[in-house]
Order: structure tokens, then C-alpha cells, then sequence
DNA sequence: CGGCGCACTGTATCCCGGGGAGCGCAGGGC
DNA sequence: GCCCTGCGCTCCCCGGGATACAGTGCGCCG
């Protein structure tokens, strides 16, 4: 399995510093809150067959991951439960994957299908699948534009002055602007833009066209006709049309949580971090960039609350990186089940994709 | 004023039925309750001087509206609480409106004036600024296509057996979808296509578009050639893009009501009713029917929580009716500040969509 | 070194009683 | 006849105290 650290370990306890025992007993701690959710006691560890001390014992093992910051408890006489570090520990050394049921393939494989031709369609569908197989909130970012390659780009013109520059994607997005002409362009000369704008950025993804249509701008400014120059000023407008949406479905289930559902502040800041996607594009864009599986735990997330995590994964048209899917819920969410999941979503759309 | 209600009254006792003391006692009382969200009692509305009369008496003119269905307790001995039905009345009949501040107004137009060139920031900018003015949850529905008049249809080849149609209107909205041919075009066949598309369909609204399509679809199968009879099937799919969004700025400012804030079961319920748009849409819908202002309380809003309110306006497009935007808050919103902008903001919104 | 049991501590829940807000009703004045 | 005053009653809210409970920490023992 594949790292899934976002960030390198910080702390000097380094990941195998635990003996077997302390990972057996921190496995079966996280393991019973993650499927409880309520703090788990000594003698309820002591209980199980894998592990097989007395409670006092476990106690003692407890105690020692409290120190190394594991475990905490929500006050002196309670059970532990996990910090994000506990199930950093967890997801990155003693996480066992369970392959998705073959319900859960079928599943994924037909929303994917059906929904396949359209790019809205695929969010939607791919948002919906995650949360109803796991319960928690499924989200998908849309393909970015900056890593997809262009297709092409057609000018209509609406009325005097105002062109629609519509961008057309190799997967099949289409994206749309209008925008405002310094000066009037005959029909003719709009195609004759366009042509031009096509042979410089056909097949580039949208960063590269930016730089190669700032380039040109900048050798060709003498030397090339009005016309030209005109069709470059177009191009870095319409290169930079905005994209990058979101879709969630399911953010009431974020709101069942225990450790959420009685604290109003919280749930208010998290409805509002969910209402202003950005922070959600962050945390999917650093799964963009590692170009693998993520999960993200508590803070690491950016997100508000602290009790939440984010399995993540990119999705891929035609080899290339493109997007990202995950699930948000909370820090106990049953990552064993959950990861392979997202991960056997994101390949699945992304085989949707390359066919659509 | 015109009347606000969306359903005529059910009940027998007639608007008009109460004396000028009672209708300045529920007036009192529905006042003082929007401010300071707590059932009202005897006394508090005794030292009004607008109404001027000992709590005892104030207490028998409750008893009688409570009778009446206009007021509640939400205990014995606790103060008086308007009911849905006490809200009607205060809205049709006692509303005295407070026209927006200056700088209100300057506000709304700044918004407006901003982001009228495109459809999509101009719901953004709307439900922004009716957020911003009302700290309640401002909701805008793009303009219906149905209603829209169409300015021109295009279709672009994407690759071999695609291709991309795109629906301008005279509002300056954009909808685009993929369509599949059942035999390839060639690029001058598409245009002659889109031509004879377009010489049917400018200047129709969608509904009357497709109309159009099918009635033309009828006569020319025999008569005409191939390719217009291809034409006009695609047109057929073409007018059927879906669109109708909604956008919610300030869902979180919904969470805020103490009547809500407590309890959990509403908060769920709440959060998915509007992640689901579709009851919202259903609710602007209507205002748009009604062709001017709405004002829906509780239950009348169709919303599952009955403890909100729905002030909807419709906006117009070169005069026609093409979409409505409104605030959702707690029933025991401020009407008579808020009917006033919200009505503002939709002509604003109007004129500006005009001019972009 | 591991296991056992006891004392300790903090939480949650219930019950109880006092205080207070507000109502309904009866009786009296203009 | 209308409206005000006064009084008793009902119900909520709040704090305190008792109880039950879960789980730890630690000393002691094999």
C-alpha cells in the first residue's frame, strides 16, 4: 500500500517505535471507537482475543500511548479515544484494506456508466455513489481545467461589441465566457482568430496555453497584424475562464455524528465551511498534486473542524491526473472499507471518462 | 400593497373580522416577537402605548385570538407565540413596509451593476447581497428557460458522430449539451442545419420552440429533405437542455433561529431539504406564476420545516417574467423590512439583466 | 513483570423544592 | 357594559443533593 501521508512524520517517536503489543492494543482501541464511537475502556480491550491481557495491563499500555500522544481522554475517568495522531498511526501502519463487495463494484460501475457523457452528470453521480455506499458526504471536483487538454475554442458572436468564447476539452467539458471587444471584428475575421488562437493551443492543457498565448503576445506584437494581436488578448481572456467546481451530496450525514451533533458552534462552522467550497478545493487539489490515494485527518484537512477526515483520491483521463474524489466524514469513519472505496471510484469514473 | 397570499383564505373568520383593538394587540404582539424572539406576555404589550390598555384586558383579547388559531402558547403560562395563521394576518393585513435605506439600495445596485453581464454571477450576486443585507439565507433561481426568448441556436462539431449545441438567449445565458447524431453531418450540412434552425426558433421561448420543432416535424417529414428533418430532431433535443438552478448564499445564517438551534432532528432535516433543491425551486416557482410578490409561512412554503418563511419576488426580463429570488428565514423575520428589499433587489436585478 | 482488586474521580440522571412569569377569573368602579 | 385590579393557580426553569456508573491509577501479590 501507498503512503498516505500529506505530510511527513513530525514527531521524533518514529512509526515503528511501538512494539507488537502497543499496536495490537491501539489497532483494537481504534478499530471499537471507529465502530462504537464511545470511548473505549480497558477491560472491553482486555475482552478480545487478539490481544488477550488483563485490563490492568492494557491500562498500563494505554497510559504509555497517551505520553507518546495516541490516546486521549475526554476527561480523567473516561476510556480513550484516538487523537488525529492516533489514527495517523493507524491508517499509515495498521490499516487492513477490505476489497469493496461485489454489490459495491456493480454499483459504481453503473451510476459511472450511465452518467458518464456529461461532466455534471458524472459530479453528480460520483458525489451520490460515494455517499450512499458510505454514508458520509460524497464530493467530487470537477476535472480542472489546467490539467485538461484543450480541444479546441470557437467564437460566437452574440451581439456588437460581445464575442462567447466557448472552450471545448479533450474529455468533453465544455466551458463558456462572453467577452467584451475593444474594437468590432467582422465574422470573418472572428474565424479567422480563432484558427489562429486553435493552431497556437490545440492539444496544451490550459496552463501551458496561457504561457505559449502570453509568449507569442510578447514576440509577435510588432511583428504580427492587428488581427492577430487581437485574437492573443482574446486568448489570455478566455484561457482564464474559471472552472474548479465542487459537488457535495450528503453533508446532513456529516451533521450524525456524535461528536458534532450537540455542539451548535460546530455544526454552524461547518455548514458554512461547506457552503464556501474553497477550502474543500484545497485539500482535493493536494490529492491532485500527489497523484495518489490521501487521507486526511483532523487538522491536517484545513478544515475547520477538527474531527473530520477526508479520503481522497485522484481521478485519471486518459493517464493523465485530472481531478479528485473523496468522502468527508467523521475522524472514525471506517477507513478499511472506505479507502479502496474512493479508490475503486476514482478509476472507475475515470474509465467512464476516457470512454464517454 | 397587493395581497401576498399565495393560497386564499380557508378559514371562515373573514380578514377583516377583528376589531382595531385585537388587530393592534397581534400587531404588537407579532412585532415584539420578530424582535426579541420570546413569547410574549400580557404585560409587555400592556405598556404600549399604541395600545394602551390594562394586561388583564390585553389577556382576554389573547384568549380570543388564540381561539381565532392566531396565537399559541407554547405552554400554559408562558407569554403568547403568532402562529402561521397569526403571521398571515400580520402580513396581509397590519404590514406597514419600510422602504430600504440609501445605502441599502446603493448596495443592491453596486451588486447588481457588477455582475449583470453573466448569468451566473448575477445569481451569485443576488443571493450574496440578499444575504449580506438580511443575515438571512438569500436564494436565487435562474432565469427559466421556458420563459426565456431564445436569441440564436448554434451547434459545433466535437468529434466524429457529436456534437455540441448551444443555446443563446436574449438574457445573455448560456446552456450547452452534447447531442448524438444518428448519422454523421458534415460541417456545411451543420450549418445549413443550424440555419434553418434558427429562421424557426428566434425569438420563441423555449416552450414555444419546441412547439415549433414538433409541429414542423409533423408537416415536413414528407415534404422536405433529409437533412432538415435530421435539423429539426436535434432541434427537438436541443430545446429540451434542462437548466433551472438555484443558488443559496447563508444557509448557515438558518441555523441561527432559536427555534432551530436546539434541536437537532430540524437542523438534519433542514440542511438536506435544502441540499435537495428541488422543494425550493418548487417554492419560486410559484412566485414566478403569481408574477409578483410572495410571502410563504411555514407550512404554505412547502419546505418541511415549518418554522420558516419564504419572501419570493419574481424578476423580470425586458418586462416578462423570467425568474425569482428571495430570502428564507425564520417565520418571526422582519417582513417589513425585508418584502421591501427583496422586491428591490429583484427589480434591480431586472433592469440590469436589461442593460447587459 | 504481569495480574488483581480497591479507592478515587468525574459524568450522567433523577428528584426535589423554590422562585418567577403569566394566565384566568371574579369582583368592583366609571 | 366596559375595563381595571387583585388573587390564586399552573407550569417552567434552575440549582442542589443523592445515586448509579464507568473507568482509571496504584499498591500489592504471585
Amino acid at each position: 500500500m501507498p503512503s498516505h501521508k500529506p505530510q511527513a512524520g513530525l514527531h521524533p517517536p518514529a512509526a515503528g517505535s511501538l512494539d507488537e503489543r502497543a499496536r495490537r492494543v491501539l489497532s483494537a482501541i481504534v478499530r471499537d471507537y471507529i465502530q462504537g464511537g464511545e470511548p473505549v475502556g480497558s477491560h472491553a480491550i482486555a475482552r478480545r482475543p487478539d490481544v488477550d491481557v488483563s485490563s490492568a495491563t492494557v491500562r498500563a499500555v494505554m497510559a504509555d500511548l497517551e505520553d507518546l500522544g495516541f490516546l486521549e481522554k475526554p476527561h480523567t475517568s473516561a476510556g480513550r479515544v484516538p487523537t488525529s495522531r492516533g489514527y495517523r498511526y493507524y491508517v499509515d501502519a495498521l490499516l487492513r484494506l477490505k476489497p469493496p463487495l461485489p454489490e459495491e463494484r456493480e454499483e459504481i460501475e453503473r451510476q459511472a456508466h450511465e452518467a458518464a457523457s456529461h461532466v455534471e452528470n458524472m459530479m453528480a453521480a460520483g458525489a451520490r455513489v460515494l455517499h450512499s455506499l458510505t454514508r458520509h458526504a460524497g464530493v467530487v471536483a470537477a476535472p480542472r481545467p489546467q490539467a485538461e487538454r484543450l480541444s479546441r475554442v470557437e467564437f460566437l458572436q452574440l451581439r456588437e461589441g460581445r464575442v462567447l468564447a466557448i472552450l471545448i476539452s479533450r474529455s468533453g467539458a465544455v466551458r463558456n465566457r462572453v467577452l467584451s471587444l475593444q474594437r468590432p471584428l467582422s465574422p470573418s475575421e472572428l474565424t479567422q482568430a480563432a484558427n489562429y488562437l486553435n493552431s497556437l493551443v490545440t492539444d496544451l492543457t490550459l496552463a501551458e496555453a496561457l504561457a505559449k498565448v502570453k509568449s507569442e503576445q510578447l514576440r509577435d506584437l510588432a511583428e504580427l497584424g492587428a488581427l492577430k494581436a487581437h485574437a492573443l488578448s482574446l486568448g489570455a481572456q478566455v484561457v482564464q475562464i474559471e472552472g474548479a467546481q465542487v459537488r457535495i451530496e450528503g453533508q446532513a450525514s456529516l451533521l450524525d455524528d456524535k461528536g458534532i451533533a450537540n455542539d451548535l458552534v460546530k455544526i454552524r462552522a461547518l455548514v458554512q465551511a461547506l457552503e464556501g467550497k474553497d477550502q474543500l478545493l484545497q485539500v482535493l487539489d493536494r490529492t491532485l498534486v500527489a497523484e495518489e490515494l490521501q487521507i486526511f485527518i483532523g487538522a491536517e484537512s484545513g478544515i475547520v473542524e477538527p474531527d473530520l477526515a477526508i479520503v481522497a483520491a485522484p481521478y485519471r483521463l486518459k493517464g493523465e491526473v485530472v481531478g479528485a474524489l473523496g468522502v468527508i466524514g467523521p475522524t472514525r469513519m471506517d477507513y478499511s472499507r472506505i479507502a479502496p472505496l474512493v479508490e475503486l471510484t476514482a478509476r472507475t469514473i475515470g474509465l467512464a471518462l476516457d470512454e464517454g
